[in-house]
DNA sequence: GCGGATCAC
DNA sequence: TATGGTGATCCGC
């Protein structure tokens, strides 16, 4: 073990001496050239591409272009103000991972004994817990936005093609040989290939294509997750079972009707849990799948070769700080157990313990069953350091975030201000308004204060990018189960069905999440009554000039009978406890009438929630651009 | 709880 | 000439 680890450190040390902007350069290829395929899998699928298009690269070329590529990025880039933040970056993290090789040389000197012994029965204890028994699979789609576009303009088929016009997102085969990322400015990407063409995205069409296939992936699996537009998880345990097939066949047939009815490929990667089934997918990209068997020595030698790059989760920053360390595979782990913890904290030693095993979750739910934490906008401009400019674009930035907020059904109890400054350095600053807010005025109005602290602060800020965001949100929703539902006619006329019980891995949990749910639920109604029918905090709300009368609680229904509360008219079931307290407080307040007033304006209706509504929702997916991106552990 | 940083797509 | 937007999590303080 000992002469290992020397013989690591050796080849960290050489390679950080080896060419002070290699690790620059590397950082500047962008996060997808390492994270996607292995280069030998590359090489074949561009063999692939080849005789499937004819499109023509002679092999000497492609082989030069991994040379060429870092070196066109670096030239394209060197001297920008992007360029120089890139290269502070990699200058603070290669200061880091000095810090982080002198902790190292310390803790080899001491005894980790102790340390040993907890991780091996770390080790053990998720051994025991080991879940073979599912098959996982993560189905994902090949240069979607690309493809979509093809389908539309065949002609581009045969051609390097991007979508995105300022940044790359997506790019086809073709224009991937010529080192094309997404990720990647436009301008660079037309240096690495002049003759490249950039559509802009038209995100209607990739959703309303992201939907066809959604419908096609239901069939297999009611439950399957929307991880985002383009990706899915399915458990198909159940079908392989009713249907007597083998998880290659199931996903082979799920693929070819994809394919037939889409006309649009898609890789999948079949395993005992999503970690594997994810990384599988990226095996046989494009238009392939890969399977990992659901026994423990399949997954171990599939992992213990596996770069830990290719593990969800680590990216080039964390690759880089193991990569100094000797970890280069996630086989690597096992080796350092005994000092993850001090040398990258408690959280990162258990994921890195979990990619070791090959361990990940087994349960596989729709994206919609996942609490949101955050609703933000955010967007760049030319910079500019005139203040009423910043203004004009702080004004339109809780136009767009009311809007969003709005369409989600949240308030935000925190606001979060965020700036890039011309360096592209980001700062964030955030408040706790006296109330949850949604309006764009009370955003602009609380953001505001946040942004002229930061311009005395920084006299001469000039800044490219400005975003609001509200986190510790408060839902507007009211979900099935909210005691404003429970009216009987309400559930007679509009019967809830239940999924099938063989569909719900764990009833238990099921039930103590919808009890959770509802009290959620509940807390979350009267936190809105109360602070709607607060007018205390009037005198402190910028908005009492709002006319628009969304600010009025529209969203409780007055439509169904139940039992109304005498002075504001809204509905409440009487035995509820808190139905005496909201009559007290609604007869303390003096300004009451004209609350009722505006809250009388039109209700909202009652949102159904059969069980075809919910389906059609899981396929419908995330709403624009949200990402349900989990971190370590879910 | 706040602000910075990392990560995914 | 020029390097995105949305959302989540973790860490240190």
């Amino acid at each position: 073990m000992d002469s290992k680890e020397s013989v690591d450190e050796t080849e960290a040390e050489l390679d950080s001496n080896r060419d002070a902007h290699s690790s620059l350069k590397h950082q500047l290829l962008g996060p997808s050239l390492t994270k996607a395929g292995q280069d030998a899998v590359d090489q074949r699928k561009v063999g692939y591409s080849i005789r499937q298009h004819q499109y023509i690269l002679p092999k000497e070329t492609r082989e030069t272009e991994g040379q060429q590529v870092s070196e066109i990025i670096y030239n394209a880039s060197k001297g920008s103000k992007f360029f120089n933040h890139e290269e502070a970056r990699d200058r603070s993290l290669t200061s880091k991972i000095e810090r982080i090789l002198s902790l190292k040389a310390r803790l080899e000197k001491v005894d980790l004994t102790t340390e040993l012994r907890r991780a091996d029965e770390y080790i053990a204890e998720l051994e025991h817990e080991r879940d073979l028994s599912q098959t996982v699979v993560h189905i994902d789609c090949d240069a979607f936005f690309a493809a979509v576009e093809e389908l539309d303009r065949p002609d581009l088929k045969t051609v390097p093609m991007a979508v995105g016009r300022g940044v790359i997102t997506t790019c086809n085969y073709h224009a991937r040989k010529f080192g094309c990322r997404s990720g990647m400015a436009a301008f660079v990407a037309k240096k690495l290939c002049p003759h490249l063409i950039c559509l802009p995205q038209n995100f209607d069409k990739y959703n309303a294509k992201a939907r066809e296939i959604r419908a096609i992936l239901a069939d297999y699996d009611p439950r399957f997750e929307s991880a985002s537009i383009d990706e899915a998880y399915l458990n198909l345990t159940a079908y392989c079972a009713e249907n007597n097939l083998g998880p290659e066949e199931a996903v082979h047939r799920m693929r070819a009707e994809v394919l037939e009815k889409t006309k649009l490929t898609v890789s999948a990667g079949i395993g005992a849990n999503a970690k594997i089934a994810k990384i599988a997918s990226n095996r046989n990209k494009p238009n392939g799948q890969f399977r990992v068997l659901n026994d423990r020595a399949s997954i171990m030698t599939f992992m213990g070769d596996l770069p830990v790059r290719k593990v969800n989760g680590i990216g080039r920053v964390f690759e880089r700080e193991l990569d100094a360390v000797g970890i280069k595979t996630c086989g690597d782990i096992y080796r350092y157990r005994s000092m993850l913890t001090k040398l990258f904290g408690e959280k990162a030693f258990q994921f890195l313990i979990h990619a070791y095993l090959g361990l990940g979750r087994t349960r596989i739910q729709p994206a919609e069953e996942y609490e949101r934490k955050s609703v933000g906008t955010e967007s760049t401009f030319s910079e500019t350091g005139d203040r009423q400019q910043i203004r004009d674009k702080l004004r339109w930035a809780a136009e767009e975030l009311e809007k969003d907020l709005s369409r989600t059904q949240f308030r935000g109890r925190t606001l979060v201000l965020k700036v890039k400054l011309h360096t592209f350095e980001v700062l964030t600053r955030q408040t706790v308004p006296p109330r949850a807010v949604h309006l764009a005025h009370d955003l602009y109005t609380f953001a505001l204060p946040m942004l002229v602290k930061l311009e005395k602060e920084l006299p001469d800020m000039k800044i490219r990018l400005l975003g609001l965001r509200c986190t510790n949100l408060l839902s507007t929703k009211r979900t099935g189960n909210n005691f404003f539902n429970l009216n009987p006619s309400l559930t007679h006329s509009q019967p809830i069905e239940w999924r099938p019980v063989e569909r719900d891995p764990d009833p238990e949990q099921e039930f103590e999440q919808a009890a959770r749910q509802e009290r959620q639920d509940d807390m979350n109604e009267l936190e809105i009554l109360s602070q709607e029918l607060s007018l205390d905090s009037e005198s402190l709300d910028p908005t009492k000039d709002d006319t628009e009368g969304d600010s009025s609680p529209r969203h409780i229904d007055t439509s169904n009978q139940s039992w109304d509360c005498p002075i504001c008219r809204r509905p409440y079931p009487s035995e509820d406890k808190s139905f005496n307290a909201h009559v007290d407080f609604c007869l303390s307040q003096q300004k009451i009438k004209e609350l009722v007033k505006r809250s009388s304006l039109e209700p909202l209706p009652v949102k159904s929630q059969s069980r075809k509504r919910k389906i059609s929702s899981n396929i419908k997916g995330l709403t624009t651009n949200s990402r349900q991106k989990r971190g370590y552990f879910h």
